[in-house]
DNA sequence: TCGGCAAGCCAC
DNA sequence: AAACGTGGCTTGCCGA
């Protein structure tokens, strides 16, 4: 195994090049339905992979109501905006959002994923770059597996194409809501604690303080507003990004940060306090006392501040997961040979390790990864939260989960 | 033909 | 003035 200052290669995954080839023909034919539906709808003929000439058509040709702008000024046609154009019955933006999909699909999954198998091992192995990233994360390329599809149906299916060898099956492990936990932590927030300790909801535990929303008459749209705020508040939040992000005015995002700042006043409390220490210090620590450092904190230019401000905010929180999943790693590879297993680790996932191992053996493997990765903060750190780890033995990365 | 930027989009 | 954190890949487009 080929190992380098700033990469490792772990051993590889094995895809199934038959199931790649089929989605690839599925995925060309639903393109195809597309760009006619596409060049249907917008009565003439143009290069759909050009956002420039999808905006021309879209709102000066066909005069719909433009939104947003690009940076460079140009109209954007980012999904959000085709997206809200759809939903009012257009037809070419419907038609350019599905085709979009399965390019997306096709060209950075189906197909490229085909190119990358070694022909020695008939394997796909990655690159892991373990010093590309500010706060200590890993970042996987050539291919870059740490991006492969779930969230939709169809994208799962080239999930489903990474399988287990013959008599074997892959196990997929996975920290539940790892970064929430660690910010619970840190910041010291005692409902967010109880609640984690109690095994709650927490998304629905939050929607129930924030909106007064009893827990059993929890309905999914204010559990999803929750759940955007509790990654907003990790991403440093502002009003206008949550806005954005949830297709509401401003004005409501900011009600709705008011009030999770009044309902867990540690979190206000955290946040100045990492925006002030990086301002001091010119970095802020992990769980572990790590740094990441934001030479942009000092900056002139107030943007280039604020935007250093919600990296602090973001890097103790997204740098301990990190730490912590390092940690179970370095630790993995000892513990299955001294538990006498053959499992071997594939992939990281920033908060989910991937392993395979003989059939027989998901059984024995799964306890003993739960252990390793449930403990890996100790004994430098104990939290003061339990950590969760979900894990599940199947033929495919997709069924895994 | 090549490199780089912009736009867009996939994941956590 | 900008506007929610961390990455990598693909296509279109432009200039060398």
């Amino acid at each position: 195994m080929p190992a380098v200052l700033a990469k490792m290669e772990l051993n590889g995954i094995k895809v199934d090049v038959a199931q790649l080839s089929r989605l690839s023909s599925e995925f060309a034919q639903r393109m195809a339905q597309a760009e006619e539906e596409a060049f249907e709808a917008a009565g003439t003929h143009f290069n759909l992979g050009s956002p420039k000439q999808i905006g021309d058509i879209i709102f000066g040709e066909m005069g719909l109501p433009g939104g947003k702008k690009t940076k460079t000024g140009a109209w954007s046609t980012d999904a959000s905006v085709l997206e809200e154009l759809a939903n009012a019955g257009h037809a070419l933006p419907r038609a350019l959002l599905t085709l979009r999909q399965f390019a997306k699909l096709k060209s950075t999954y189906s197909d490229a994923l085909k190119t990358a198998i070694n022909p020695d091992t008939g394997r796909v192995h990655t690159s892991f770059s373990l010093a590309a990233t500010t706060t200590g994360r890993l970042s996987s390329s050539e291919p870059n597996l740490q991006n492969i599809p779930i969230r939709t149906e169809e994208g799962r299916l080239i999930r489903e194409a990474f399988v287990a060898e013959k008599g074997h099956v892959l196990v997929a492990a996975d920290y539940s809501q790892i970064e929430l936990r660690l910010l619970a932590h840190i910041a010291g927030v005692d409902a967010l604690k109880a609640a984690f300790k109690a095994g709650h909801d927490i998304h629905a535990m939050t929607a129930s303080e924030m909106f007064g929303v009893p827990l059993d008459q929890m309905d999914p749209m204010t559990r999803r507003k929750a759940k955007a705020i509790n990654f907003g508040i990790i991403y440093g939040i502002s009003a206008f990004g949550l806005a954005n992000n949830l297709g509401i005015k401003r004005d409501e995002a900011k009600a709705y940060i008011d009030s999770y700042f009044e309902k867990f006043p540690g979190i206000a409390t955290y946040m100045d306090a990492m925006k002030e220490t990086a301002r001091e210090k010119g970095y802020i620590e992990t769980v572990f006392g790590r740094r990441c450092h934001f030479p942009g904190i000092k900056d002139k230019n107030p943007a280039m501040r604020q935007f250093a401000e919600r990296q602090a905010i973001n890097a103790p929180i997204q740098g301990s997961a990190a730490d912590i999943i390092r940690r179970a790693m370095a630790r993995m590879d000892a513990a299955l040979e001294k538990a006498g297993l053959k499992a071997r680790m594939l992939l990281q996932v920033h908060d989910e390790l991937v392993f395979e191992c003989p059939q027989d053996e998901a059984d024995r493997l799964i306890p003993l990864v739960q252990e390793v990765m449930g403990e890996a903060a100790l004994p430098a750190v104990s939290l003061t939260v339990p950590l969760v780890v979900e894990a599940k033995a199947a033929l495919t990365w997709g069924q895994a989960h």
